[in-house]
DNA sequence: AATTTCAGCGTACACGTGTAAGCTAAACAT
DNA sequence: ATGTTTAGCTTACACGTGTACGCTGAAATT
């Protein structure tokens, strides 16, 4: 049938497989930079040497990963924000699909929190990049809902976020009982971040 | 002159030198779990294979640094809580303390905000052991000093030492020129938190 | 003075790592 | 049909790692 496009297809197929295998192997013990090079090439099922037909550096599939996983996470707000109504509904609904990210893709969650306080600046400088879009979105969500000054709106969607992603962090560890409680506990700390800042603009900026 | 205890004082000087030689090791680039068993050695002056006589592991060297760590940090919040007075004066000299801490021992501050999010379950888990020492501390305080309910209290500092704690992981990256912004920032963060919390109490818990 | 303890040493091993060099064969362009 | 490109392979190398084994010499005990 399609045989026009195969030698580029088949090189695109391995590289997914290259990026494929680099998640799966990225579990709890697992950090970023701990992945070695013939680690992922053996999963994928190639020899040591042909990684480097894709990629430059194991730095260069690292980058890569992060990036994805910031487009997966920016997606996943994308779609809980088209769910939001009242104002109490922003936070609840967020949270939740927030907490459902974690737990249906806790690899990727926990590449992006591990590589936020990781070894390689790169790393970092990448994640917190991601971050900074996750924040500026939140930021932007204030400022139009709430009617906010851009001040304070970026400081409430910076505490917010450190709270959310810290919130994450312990989802990772939580057993099937503690989900709910943190789940919970989280709201009604965004709740009183929203409900703190709100006061405070009024009172002394 | 001293020479009764000298066998134990050698051993306990070649344990402090290799504990010194582990933090020294840490710098940016460097995690625990990546800090190797030779180069300690090396560093502290010792033969790799000498290391065994004063660690079981690598791991166990581990978590005495994490638990050194851990003890610095709670002897710094001691000293700041007494120079507390007012209600405002609380946040303004914990958060200048802290900021302080984590600028001097960049280091130590640096290796439990690593290994909180790291490779191994033991060096995770001792981590939140302190994290939670500090949490509990702040809870006290905030139950006495503000007179809050514990469920509320607890709520607060568990937000606030999140916002702090991320916090301090900026710090780890940022010019001279930002720490100040991060500092005022995380200030008018915590009394928003402050201030949600406690309007939240009044109203629905 | 004789004996026991033990902190530290040197040697040796097997293992996983990144990557350089040159080859094969199949997809492509001509 | 012929020549070129290139994804992937095999082989090979030097390096750092954890740690097992047996030894030494001096401090501590008797």
């Amino acid at each position: 049938m399609s045989q026009k496009v195969t030698r580029e297809q088949q090189k695109q197929q391995t590289r997914q497989n290259i990026i494929n295998a680099a998640l799966a192997s990225l579990d709890a013990t697992k950090s970023l930079s701990a992945v070695s090079l013939r680690e992922v090439a053996r999963v994928a099922g190639i020899a040591p040497t042909s990684f480097y037909r894709h990629f430059k550096d194991i730095d260069e599939l690292g980058l890569t990963l992060v990036d994805e996983a910031g487009l997966t996470l920016r997606q996943l707000m994308r779609s809980a924000r088209r769910r939001i109504s009242s104002e109490r509904g922003a936070i609840s609904i967020s949270v939740d699909t927030f907490v459902e990210f974690v737990l249906a893709h806790n690899n990727v969650f926990r590449l992006l929190l591990r590589e936020h306080t990781g070894t390689s600046a790169d790393f970092r400088a990448a994640v917190l990049r991601e971050i900074q879009h996750f924040t500026d979105e939140l930021t932007d969500y204030i400022v139009f809902q709430e009617k906010k000054p851009e001040a304070v709106a970026q400081m409430q969607a910076d505490a917010m976020v450190k709270i959310v992603f810290s919130a994450g962090g312990e989802l990772l560890d939580a057993s099937v009982v503690q989900i709910e409680g943190i789940t919970e506990r989280t709201k009604r700390q965004l709740y009183m971040v929203h409900f703190g800042a709100t006061a405070l603009m009024s009172k002394r900026i």
